[in-house]
DNA sequence: GGATTACTTAGCTGCATGGCTAAGTTTGAT
DNA sequence: ATCAAACTTAGCCATGCAGCTAAGTAATCC
């Protein structure tokens, strides 16, 4: 269905860094273009770009060309699938410790009752 | 609170490994030991035993040592800062296609009841 | 048309990461 | 006491990543 899916190795890589969270951030109010979005950045303009480039390789925006400045606008959906599997394996986990409360509880109930054999 | 709470940078830089990922999902399971663990994995295991170190560095597991082997588990609240920054993000900008999704509805209204002056 | 703006390309550097092998060390089994 | 299992340490290597400067190109502005 969509055009190109990245890996989630290419989705976190991407969410790792601090320059990269600030541009994500930022484009989360609404497009900007580079040099907008690279004022209060101390870093070269092409270190960068190099960030944009990342990030819309990780499919996290979108960028087009409006005249000689670069828009470039958050694709929110694209964190759906980090989003998912941190839910699932957080699913998992808490499964766990339910049934290792349930475990708990039913040793304690056993305990009130007394043996019943 | 917490003993210590590793950045954004290290859990999502512990999350951008596949084998990472493996070692987690296993772990959300229950407890293993290294070994266990480094099972079907085709690594060697000093290597593999970085992954495991990494893992614990960014507070996503605990490991203990029993006898000749080391136990590790998952701490599944270290997810939750990733999450919320995720949700956060995710947050702005649907909050922002709403506001403009308003925009154009308002715009449609407008143009129903014919200009009012 | 010439200057200015906004990237863009190219090429370089230092350091971190992910992998390996070889050689310990500690604990458990016999 | 010896042997095997389960790490652990040390040291090496290739690649990738984040940063830089310098120089180029394309669009606007005056």
């Amino acid at each position: 269905m969509a055009k190109f899916d990245p890996s989630l190795d290419t989705l976190f890589t991407a969410l790792a860094e601090p320059t990269r969270r600030d541009i994500l951030a930022r484009l989360a109010r609404g497009p900007a273009s580079v040099t907008e979005l690279h004022a209060g950045h101390a870093m070269a303009l092409p270190s960068f770009l190099d960030h944009v480039r990342k990030l819309e390789a990780a499919g996290l925006i979108a960028t087009r060309k409006e005249g000689r400045r670069r828009i470039c606008e958050m694709k929110g959906e694209a964190l759906t699938p980090a989003v998912h599997w941190l839910e699932e394996q957080r699913g998992l986990w808490q499964g766990r410790l339910d049934r290792f409360d349930d475990y708990v509880l039913n040793l304690m109930k056993e305990r009130d009752n007394g043996p019943r054999s």
